[in-house]
DNA sequence: ATTGTCGTTACAGAC
DNA sequence: GTCTGTCCACGACAAT
């Protein structure tokens, strides 16, 4: 820690970005009024479920016959020596997008999501026509409206518990009442089509706002209801070709949205330029992705099969590149306490804690192994830093402690999820007390970290699909997104 | 040692 | 309510 004695400038520079975000946040919120004018003629009857477009949804474009490309890493062949085939691919894969666009150019894009550079949001807007230039004028007018006012700081209090993402309080409980989470009609929403992969709250504390990713490349925005406001608020691009295998947000700097594809792409909304810009570009499946609150200006990703790199953003250059696994990673996360300690999760059965000062292009040596009997799917340090929850296809929940991570518990948890839904994730929620996970029995399976058990299930009848994929609101203790593979995004929140 | 195929699983949409 | 199409996770096993 020690964090206190450096923070005026740290603090200073916070709270410049905090604003920021709240007006961008504001831009955002003149989209969801607009959206009520169209909702107004979409007849939605009362009751019925939130969703993207209903009706008028211009066809999902999940029908392209898109060949991922083959990751030359995946395949063991050395980058170098990889430059002709990737070009080869590329031009396969330009060949089945233009094919599929000459039989049904309606039901996709403007733009090919494969195309290199930046995408114009507009372009990549799946709404209804005419739609995406208002937003986006609106989007700028709202913005300057609120600069002037400048208004929107968050209490001191709340800026504790968001410092480094998650980190907060050291182990403290912060709230007791796990298992009385509720599902709220109005906080439910079909936000995407499809298979949800990911899905991320903008870091605002005033208005919640999540950003989803599916299965096809669509990344859906859902504005979460005020209550002076009754429109669905649901924005839907297409800004990828493939999968969508991560999201992350500057917690600094709300207008800063990575998003990452298996297609090999890295993009950046920026609602200034109006476009999700092109930040990195790969030969391989790009399967992770994920920011360290102590730098925001390095993405660190996992590309292929075991591949890791960190990308300055700044510079647009790789500053480390090096292989951790023997197969794909599927998430990369950082101790908000401690400085360069990270975990990665693989599907060669590992969960693996590194220090990124040791990190060397060859042969690093991970501070501490954890082994599972099959894929691990995820590896996350509690709120604090003191514990590792890994999460496996072999149906165990690791809790990983001590002041070296010397001991390893394993949880009992049923992780088998099929081919049609997202793995499940065992995710912290705002202390160390809980792991959050999904049940297949339509249900959010709450772990006790004390009892080192599924002590309750939060369940709900309107709870209509099994939620795989979750995210705790980074602010707001006890608000809880989970999102299916149909496409809906589920909010829990307190009584 | 690598590549291919198949079985498993849940959900939406069409009837 | 029932049936069908989905189809990029993973492991087991067969085929090269």
């Amino acid at each position: 820690m020690g964090s206190k004695g450096k923070m005026t400038d740290y603090e200073r520079r916070r709270l410049e970005n905090i604003q920021r975000n709240n007006e961008m946040l504001a831009a955002l919120k003149v989209r969801s009024k607009l959206n009520d004018l169209s909702a107004a003629s979409a007849k939605r009857t009362r009751g019925e479920i939130k969703s993207y477009k209903p009706g008028s949804v211009k066809k999902p474009r999940t029908e392209t016959p898109l060949v991922l490309r083959r990751s030359l890493r995946a395949r063991g062949v050395p980058p170098d020596a990889s430059t002709a085939n990737g070009l080869d691919d590329d031009v396969d894969i330009e060949k089945q997008i233009n094919k599929s666009r000459t039989m049904d150019s309606k039901s996709l894009p403007n733009v090919s999501p494969r195309k290199q550079g930046p995408i114009r949001m507009q372009d990549s807007f799946c709404g209804e026509d005419g739609l995406e230039n208002k937003l986006s004028e609106l989007a700028k007018r709202c913005s300057q409206k609120v600069l002037m006012n400048g208004n929107g700081l968050i209490s001191s209090d709340s800026i504790d518990i968001i410092k480094g993402c998650k980190s907060s309080k050291i182990g403290k409980k912060l709230w007791g009442h796990v298992e009385e989470l509720e599902l709220k009609p109005e906080n439910i929403a079909r936000v995407v089509p499809g298979r949800i992969m990911n899905l991320r709250f903008f870091p605002t504390q005033d208005m919640q706002m999540v950003a989803v990713g599916n299965k096809s490349g669509d990344i859906g925005f859902w504005h979460v209801n005020d209550k002076d406001e009754d429109g669905d608020g649901i924005y839907l691009y297409h800004p990828h070709a493939g999968p969508v295998s991560g999201i992350v947000i500057d917690p600094f700097s709300v207008s800063k949205m990575y998003s990452s594809c298996y297609e090999g792409f890295i993009r950046m909304m920026d609602v200034e330029k109006e476009v999700f810009d092109m930040i990195y570009y790969s030969e391989y499946c790009i399967y992770s992705i994920a920011l360290s609150a102590h730098d925001v200006n390095s993405l660190y990703f996992g590309e292929g099969r075991g591949g890791f790199d960190k990308w300055d953003v700044r510079t647009g250059k790789s500053s480390l590149s090096c292989d951790l696994h023997g197969d794909r990673i599927n998430t990369i996360d950082f101790n908000s306490d401690t400085e360069n300690i990270m975990a990665t999760s693989s599907t060669d059965g590992t969960a693996c804690i590194w220090d990124l000062r040791l990190m060397k292009k060859h042969k690093t040596t991970p501070l501490k192994i954890i082994n599972h009997k099959r894929a691990v799917h995820s590896a996350y340090f509690a709120p604090s830093g003191k514990f590792l929850a890994t999460t496996s296809y072999d149906d165990k929940v690791g809790l990983t402690s001590g002041a070296n991570y010397e001991s390893t518990s394993m949880v009992p948890h049923y992780n088998q999820t099929g081919r049609w839904l997202s793995t499940f994730r065992g995710i912290w929620g705002w202390d160390d007390s809980s792991i959050y996970i999904g049940n297949m029995k339509r249900g959010v399976d709450v772990i006790s970290v004390d009892e080192r058990r599924v002590v309750s299930t939060l369940q709900s009848d309107i709870l209509s699909a099994i939620p795989c994929r979750f995210d705790p609101h980074p602010y707001n203790v006890g608000v809880l997104a989970s999102a299916t593979s149909g496409g809906q995004v589920y909010i829990w929140t307190q009584p």
